[in-house]
RNA sequence: GGAGAGUUGGCAGAGUGGUCGAAUGCGGCGGUCUUGAAAACCGUUGUGGGAGCAAUCUCACCAGGGGUUCGAAUCCCUUACUCUCCGCCA
């Protein structure tokens, strides 16, 4: 959510960075508008208010003050439908508008105009035909797409054996790294969330459709634990000193794909549910641009360790999510589609999350209380990195090779 | 699932429908004292919205939402959460 006053003050630039985004500015004009009317009624019905508490006397009024009170609290009554009115239409569009990209960042129209910043690894040339990682999978018996469409539907997967084992090792590997080497607190969420939560990191309200939600409740199934971390600190106000804070869990993420039918419908590469290994920085506003940039190494750092090849790349505005202000995608290399593919996303959100969120903090000297930053990544998606070790690691004869760095997470060389 | 009790500021914890944004304690901040610190003492200390260049003025907020009333932290309804007891259960 972006400050009202900052939406009134800067409105041409916003309107600009709508443009870069490739979204509609409509919903900018109509916000001032409704604002502007807000506002209006809002002093109007305060001086009424005023005039209320004045003429309210400390105990019982006489029948003559009673009599004018009941006039003034009808007319307040009135009054205040109005600015509620006006009040939830403009906050409602608020709520609609996105984040405003960083000046830095990349303009463009579509994904295409995304700037590749790195390229990391080589690219493994094999002498013999790649397979795919679901090909591998299935002839393996590590995947089984037959039972889990059996026991759910599409895009779902039963990991067997050393896959199973496999996927296990990653979450461990992961985790260990980040908070080892990085020093993250390792925390256990629900993957059930509420309304609120999803608000808070921006989901909701316009990507509700993109989520499963729990007949009868106001519960969901998260798609990210970015929701769960972050919110994690909702309506909380940090000790500047006790920042920053920096979390990371492995959960299971769902996912509805709506609209993406036919898109990657083989393979592990989409589910409605998958692993994922997420870091959340909660930070001064100060600190998020070096941030951002350690939070990038430290996804980096898995794919480094796992000798998986790939490259780093900084989203434009048009390809930009909705919450986010600046965001690198690490791409990892698929041999059997020769392309690379997302396997982790880092946002820094600046305070678009925490202003929703209500997630704050005491500044040093004075008692002002301002808003964090949140910046989030994935560290990484591990059904992905699974796929792509897969693919990476292949042998002629159809085996997968267990990268080093796993060997001491599982009792096998090979797959 | 059934019965009951709660939810108040950073925390703990008072609060007969009007003078309550809210006692008191702790914590925080500033000061006195001290070579320095501790202790003691004094003072100060919530958040959000709106108007204004500003000083400042003003409105709202006692879990969320609704209601009764001229007036609600206080009464009523409702939702969420917490706790106790019973039942069930990994």
């Amino acid at each position: 959510m972006i400050d009202a006053k900052i939406i009134r003050d800067n409105s041409t630039d916003l309107r600009q960075a709508l443009v870069h985004r490739g979204s509609d500015s409509t919903l900018l004009d109509e916000f001032l508008v409704a604002d502007k009317k807000w506002r209006e009624a809002l002093q109007m019905i305060d001086a009424l208010k005023m005039k209320r508490n004045q003429l309210t006397p400390k105990g019982k009024p006489t029948p003559d003050q009673l009599l004018s009170l009941k006039e003034l609290a009808d007319s307040i009554k009135k009054e205040q439908e109005a600015v509620s009115a006006l009040e939830e239409t403009a906050s409602i569009l608020a709520r609609q508008l996105p984040n405003i990209p960083l000046s830095d960042v990349p303009v463009g129209s579509s994904e295409d105009d995304n700037v590749v910043i790195d390229t990391i690894g080589d690219v493994p040339s094999f002498s013999f035909q790649t397979q795919s990682h679901d090909e591998l999978g299935i002839s393996r018996g590590i995947l089984n797409f037959d039972q889990a469409s059996t026991l759910t539907g599409s895009r779902f997967v039963v990991g067997h054996d050393k896959g199973a084992q496999l996927e296990r090792a990653l979450i461990n590997f992961m985790l260990d790294v980040h908070t080892t080497n990085h020093g993250y607190k390792e925390v256990q969420v629900p993957v059930v969330v509420n309304s609120q939560s999803l608000f808070g990191t921006g989901q909701l309200p316009k990507f509700g459709s993109d989520l499963f939600k729990l007949e009868d409740t106001d519960y969901w199934l998260s798609p990210t634990a970015e929701v769960q971390l972050t919110n994690l600190f909702h309506d909380h106000i940090f000790q500047a000193d006790q920042l920053p804070i920096c979390v990371t869990a492995a959960t299971a993420c769902f996912r509805k794909e709506a609209g993406s039918y036919g898109k990657d419908v083989r393979g592990i590469i989409r589910q409605h549910q998958f692993n994922k290994v997420e870091l959340v920085h909660i930070v001064h506003p100060e600190e998020s641009h070096q941030e951002l940039l350690k939070l990038r190494q430290h996804a980096e750092s898995i794919l480094k360790l796992l000798k998986l090849p790939y490259r780093v790349v900084e989203l434009c505005t048009a390809d930009l999510g909705f919450s986010s202000a600046k965001t690198f995608d690490l791409e990892v290399w698929f041999p059997s589609q020769n392309v690379y593919r997302e396997i982790s996303s880092c946002s820094n959100f600046l305070d678009f999350q925490s202003r929703r969120s209500m997630i704050r903090y005491k500044q040093e000297n004075g008692a002002k209380v301002n808003y964090v930053h949140t910046l989030n990544g994935s560290g990484l998606a591990v059904g992905r990195t699974l796929a792509a070790i897969l693919e990476n690691y292949q042998q002629e004869d159809g085996s997968i090779i267990v990268p080093d760095v796993l060997k001491n997470y599982v009792r096998f060389d090979s797959l």
